[in-house]
DNA sequence: GCCGATGCCTAGTCTATCTATGCTTAAAAC
DNA sequence: GTTTTAAGCATAGATAGACTAGGCATCGGC
């Protein structure tokens, strides 16, 4: 994974998986990596700090539970995490767009946004 | 331009204006800038580094020139900048299918790689 | 009993973008 | 004729976020 090409997206991701219902920080890893057919792999020192950044802004809210003996911090969106992911994938749509802009000499209408 | 997002493409966005042929600074960031449709804004302070950064690892090479009074350090790949920009092209179809198959719930074959 | 997988957390490092600033010359505006 | 704007290069410092590396705990298999 390039560390650098996924910044800023990673809240995107994780807001992502987080809107399919309720999931743990272990499990999104778990999520993204077969998502994305192994290509990222969100470290616990990028994906824990982030989620507290989201819960902090309040785009998700958790609960703790316990699981077979083990405890797990269940996180899902609020309605302003619902907004503020559809504000990103626009943005990334926006950002895909701009770099095939320059890659495909400028011929942004050759696009498949994510909707 | 979200400058978290662009993190990591600015070099490949770079390199890919200069294999058009020689080009200098200034007006990389007007051919960016116009070919994503002015999403890019290419900042001098994000730009000037990485071109030192980029000549430094003998991606591009330059060369002063003056044309109409007017002082310009003209930049052109290397051979070893052509490579570099193949493999950054080819991270970016990796990262971007990367994005889609956690987007789109893990239908990573609809995707158009830019090649 | 030990080790890997599961599960959470954080301090510190690193890197790259941006803001702000400093220079110069030519053209345009006033 | 002076000021502003565009063209042109450069860097120091601020900022932000991904990662390394560590700590801690439980469960299941060998």
């Amino acid at each position: 994974m390039d560390s650098r090409l996924l910044s800023g997206a990673v809240e995107m991701l994780m807001l992502e998986v987080i809107s399919h219902g309720p999931t743990y920080g272990y499990e999104i890893t778990q999520t993204v990596e077969s998502r994305s057919q192994g290509y990222f792999e969100l470290k616990e020192g990028s994906l824990y700090p982030a989620l507290h950044r989201l819960e902090e802004q309040k785009l998700v809210k958790s609960s703790w539970q316990e699981v077979d003996g083990r405890r797990r911090k269940y996180y899902e969106l609020t309605t302003a995490g619902r907004k503020a992911l559809a504000v990103k994938k626009t943005e990334w749509n926006a950002f895909a767009s701009g770099i095939q802009g320059v890659l495909g000499g400028g011929d942004s209408a050759s696009l498949m946004p994510v909707i």
